[in-house]
DNA sequence: CCATGATTTTGTCCTAGACAATTGTTCACA
DNA sequence: TGTGAACAATTGTCTAGGACAAAATCATGG
């Protein structure tokens, strides 16, 4: 039996969104205490989750309401992609705990950087998500390995000896999902860039002051799911304005997939396009 | 300019909170788009940050929002310890950003890690917060001296030859504060006990699972500002119930500042505690 | 087949009222 | 003066049903 606010902290759907739910669909449909206010009983809650998964994989609300609840449990069971038998999976499941930084460390050294992140690093956050969105990584599990692959990816960052240009990179206020940020920042390093992580959620009027202090000339921002496309443009158009004009303004992430054009702005949809992109923007330094 | 939602989230004040407030006290008023919904203007958002910080002092909202703006600015200064002429001061300020670490490592060797906490790590934040409440101390070097602090924190926790126990840290759904989780690590780990950063946030029902995937003692759990008393209580109790006996329970953190009984739990509400704690919950093994 | 406009669907916000839990105050009594 | 119990005020969270823009889907013409 939890209350509105427990149940919607740990579905991560807001409380006025179950109200309205129960509504429109008559479906959760909670018991109440004595002064009315709503709770709910395990059951429901379990059925709840399963809602919540068919919304991940991308089905509406009105569709999965329209089922009954073993019709979904039917349809979840086959809508769930297989995790394919890839050779990553297992750190996701079986590896013990203590292992899973000496496995990634042992493929970082073998393949290199670059190959590393785009063979090991994305792939793996491709299975998280899935493995997310089906309910079968625990969220412990998920720090772990997020915590470490971070860590991993952080280490390599160390400055050129003759870098191409400096880059920070940074998220603004709302965001926060560090790894997208060191997958860029990692391949941007391969290309001969020094690469310094800001942090998350800077505050857009923040960003000018801090590419000065670090010397910058580039900053590279990414946006995540959270926002939507049309904040990213404003936001984008804002910090333009502001910048100095020999800062470059690289952008990417989940809110820009569709690869729109915005003046004076370097739009990245694809971790395959850093290299294209640092070889016209950063000309390589003389060979002294 | 920002919404109810994104203040509410910014200030860790309930959306329904600050309706009410503005219903009752007349403040904050904020203007309204073309739909009715609030817009808070910037200068809003300030007051409210200070209101907040009274609120966290300890003062009710009644006593609060009976004085003015200004009389409120006064108050707070009034109430805090003025930032003293300290020498870590200039950390916050002056400091260029590429110092700080070397700075801040100098003084971990010079001082030993207990000492460090103490008197280095702990005024420091105290000072930066401070520095947070009049202004004086930007987002993005905020994030600098915490990520920098936490990452020389964290180096420090290398596994102990012959420890006595083994913890692991965490905060539940909905918390993050890094740092308070790692100074009271680093203190356990003075005292011979091997610590583990599980991280942020992780849902009630995992505790358990990642206690037994780590083969721990006991889990420290850290309450922010953002949790209420009551909730904190209340989670204790639930995990209480659901953790084997064996494990001990740690719990610490601004919520629990009162220092309340709660049967079976280790309320911790200073760091200068901890020695005692150990020496009482962790007898050392016998020296071989 | 793609673009563009019309039509659902959906999440979030609105108002104003209610009430339990917490905090503060009063007052009798040792 | 201190203690504790009864009473009063304060405060955060919940309720209901209505509203509406942004997003998604459908329909239509090129």
């Amino acid at each position: 039996m939890v209350t509105i606010q427990q149940l919607s902290q740990e579905l991560g759907i807001g409380a006025d969104t179950l109200r309205v739910w129960e509504r429109r669909f008559g479906f959760p449909r909670p018991e109440r205490d004595a002064r009315g206010h709503r709770l709910y009983p395990s059951e429901q809650v379990e059925h709840l989750r399963i809602i919540k998964k068919l919304q991940n994989l991308g089905h509406r609300p009105k569709q999965i309401f329209a089922m009954t609840a073993t019709e979904r449990q039917h349809f979840l069971h086959q809508q769930q992609k297989p995790v394919e038998q890839n050779d990553l999976d297992y750190l996701t499941k079986k590896l013990p705990v203590g292992k899973i930084d000496k496995e990634l460390r042992h493929r970082l050294v073998q393949k290199g950087l670059r190959q590393f992140v785009l063979q090991v690093a994305v792939p793996l956050i491709d299975i998280m998500d899935r493995r997310w969105v089906d309910g079968s990584l625990s969220i412990a599990r998920e720090h772990l390995l997020s915590d470490t692959l971070a860590e991993l990816l952080k280490e390599q960052l160390y400055p050129q000896r003759q870098p191409r240009g400096r880059i920070v990179f940074l998220t603004l206020s709302g965001e926060r999902h560090k790894l997208g940020l060191l997958l860029s920042a990692a391949l941007f390093h391969c290309e001969g860039l020094d690469c310094i992580i800001i942090g998350e959620e800077l505050p857009l009027v923040e960003v000018e002051q801090m590419t000065e202090l670090h010397g910058a000339d580039a900053v590279a921002i990414s946006f995540s799911v959270h926002s939507s496309t049309r904040q990213a443009k404003q936001d984008l158009a804002r910090l333009r304005k502001n910048l100095p004009e020999r800062i470059k303004l690289i952008a990417g992430g989940y809110a820009l997939r569709n690869g729109m054009y915005l003046p004076g702005i370097l739009v990245c949809t694809d971790l395959n396009q850093i290299g294209d992109l640092c070889v016209r923007e950063f000309p390589a330094l003389n060979m002294g």
